[in-house]
DNA sequence: CATCAGTTGTTACG
DNA sequence: CGTAACAACTGATG
């Protein structure tokens, strides 16, 4: 029990006490032992100081204050329990990964701002390492422990291994501005060169923490079944699973080389592309790692599909979501966010429950959002169509509280990214034709007109007649009877109607758009230069 | 200032 | 099944 923190505030350090061998590395996102930096960095130190009694001490904090535990069915749980079930799938194998080279993985409890520090004086440690986060809540809490650790003479080292490129250098690159089109975007990163080839873990042991630094908490954490329990496991975390997945991915080179993202389809039975989102979030798989297994493939396949709809097209958007979230601010909402068009959005609790709780009478969206919240993962395109209903398409609630579902279900949430496609989606930013909108009647007919995705996700609609699947208040009473599902009782009934609605809201974005327009250029009449010191945009109504 | 391209819209009509 | 009409946006480019 020796090593365990009590959160009750730290302890003075003697900084004469720092071993410089004793490196620890923090494990946040990038949790995987290969092509990872700022691990080998760690490595390297203990391995090969002078110090020879140098010990490298793997550490992973869970701070519950910020997920709440999987069984408080609240409104307000943070994470469900399948992307509580993927962390611990992923601290386990880590630890079982780091076991073979005869170290192990740490859990700790607590807030890191307060343990970090406290380890780091408890531990002697020389150098602190870890892969950088640019989600704002990570670069706060980390400019605090990195504050702490300069204190008191302990080397920090940080690298972006999240990301195919150093975020600072594109930030550089571009002048502090990264383009706001895709194709801008993709000019900047041929200016920045080829992507860097992935780096091996050092081979050898690993000379890991002392057993008696494991606390109870620790092994009540990782040995824990609970999350096991409840949740399918149709995609298991972990850096291990996430190699396996991208074999297979990668198993039909022909598939890989005329991936084309459009053509994929929203609500096949099994996913229609990698799913390895969930992987490259919580960092089980590099990019760069999957970046060149794909440029592999591309040289032997020359008439291979180009970004943006080819594979590599995709992580360039992953790629260009996280450089545009790392350089704006107030990028998580409207308000102050810049690149995020204004638009008068309605509160209502009612709908927006509906939307999330799959009752929203549209057998397509409500399938979606079953899928999403019982297996955390949709197609791209389904996201597409549920966005696109809740906000300008017929709900018009706001993309903030879409994003925020999104967050709390998803295994691959990631704030860039959850926010970006939010932004394109509600045609608030990147993308501005908002007179395309999905209709949730017609678009998953296209690739389903039997209706079995919907009959899998929505048992209650299993037997109504694909004539009528979506959109089965249509169909006469006897074939609901029939079908075992009457609507208004079995099934609600349509919270909207989308031909009214849909036209009534591209009629409010284009009056939100003008009064932006307007705005703008009245403000850029008023002070020349627009750039600095924007007034506070305030929220308008109609 | 005009033109063009923009991963992934829908519907009606021939 | 392919194509035009629908209503008409933006950022980049010249
Ligand atoms: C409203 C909305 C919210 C989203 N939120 C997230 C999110 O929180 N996390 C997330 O990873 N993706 C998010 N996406 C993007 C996209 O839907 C998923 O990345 C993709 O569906 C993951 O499936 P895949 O791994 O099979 O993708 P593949 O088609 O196999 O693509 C390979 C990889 O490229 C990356 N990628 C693909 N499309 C995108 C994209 N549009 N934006 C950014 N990266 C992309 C992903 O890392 C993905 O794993 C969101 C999309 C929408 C419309």
């Amino acid at each position: 029990m020796g090593g365990m923190v009590d959160s009750t505030g730290f302890c003075a350090p003697s900084t004469g006490n720092i071993v410089k061998g004793n490196a620890l590395h923090w494990f946040r996102h990038g949790l995987r032992l290969h092509d990872n930096p700022a691990l080998n960095h760690a490595v390297c130190r203990c391995v090969e100081g002078s110090s020879a009694s140098g010990r490298l001490f793997c550490l992973f904090v869970v701070d519950r204050s910020r997920f709440e535990l999987p069984r408080d069915e609240a409104h307000n749980v943070r994470m469900s329990a399948a992307r509580h079930r993927f962390l611990h799938d992923c601290l386990r194998d880590l630890d079982d990964s780091l076991r073979q080279r005869g170290s192990r993985l740490i859990v700790a409890l607590g807030d890191p701002v307060k343990v970090i520090p406290q380890l780091l004086t408890e531990w002697r440690i020389g150098v602190l390492t870890y892969e950088k986060d640019v989600a704002p809540y990570s670069m706060e809490r980390d400019a605090l422990v990195n504050k702490f650790a300069m204190e008191q003479g302990v080397e920090v080292y940080v690298q972006h291994s999240k990301t195919l490129y150093d975020l600072d250098m594109l930030k550089d690159k571009s002048g502090g501005r990264i383009p706001l089109t895709y194709n801008g975007f993709q000019k900047l990163t041929a200016q920045a060169g080829r992507v860097a080839k992935p780096v091996a873990l050092p081979e050898g042991p690993i000379p890991g923490p002392d057993e008696n630094l494991i606390s109870e908490e620790h092994k009540q954490w990782i040995d824990t079944n609970e999350y096991v329990a409840n949740t399918p496991l149709l995609f298991p975390g972990g850096e291990t699973e996430a190699l396996k997945r991208l074999e297979t991915s990668l198993s039909d080179p022909k598939w890989v080389a005329n991936f084309e993202k459009p053509k994929t389809s929203p609500n096949s039975l099994d996913p229609s592309t990698t799913v390895l989102s969930p992987y490259l979030a919580m960092g089980c798989l590099s990019p760069k790692v999957f970046w060149h297994r794909l440029a592999d493939i591309y040289a032997r396949h020359p008439k291979h599909s180009v970004p943006p709809v080819s594979l590599h097209g995709q992580l360039l958007f992953r790629e260009y979501f996280h450089a545009v979230g790392y350089t704006t601010d107030n990028f998580g909402r409207m308000e102050g966010n810049a690149i995020c068009k204004q638009i008068p959005w309605d509160r209502n609790d009612e709908l927006l429950d509906a939307w999330e709780y799959s009752r929203t009478g549209y057998p397509f969206i409500d399938a979606i959002m079953a899928q999403l919240r019982m297996e955390g993962w949709i197609h791209h395109l389904a996201r597409h169509a549920v966005a696109c209903f809740l906000t300008r398409g017929d709900l018009w609630q706001s993309w903030e509280q879409g994003a925020s579902v999104f967050e709390k279900y998803l295994l691959d949430g990631d704030w860039s990214l959850n926010i970006s496609n939010w932004l394109w989606l509600s045609s608030s930013a990147f993308f501005y034709q908002y007179f395309r909108v999905y209709s949730p009647i017609s678009f998953g007919k296209k690739t389903d007109p039997n209706g079995d995705y919907i009959r899998k996700y929505l048992p209650v609609l299993k037997n109504m007649p694909h004539k009528y699947i979506y959109e089965p208040w249509t169909a006469p009473k006897e074939v609901q009877m029939r079908a075992g599902c009457v609507i208004g009782k079995d099934y609600p009934m349509p919270i909207v109607d989308h031909a009214v609605a849909s036209k009534q809201n591209m009629q409010k974005m284009k009056v939100a758009y003008e009064i932006q327009a307007n705005r703008i250029s009245s403000n850029s009449k008023k002070k020349g230069n627009s750039k600095s010191g924007d007034p506070p945009i305030k929220r308008r109504r109609l």
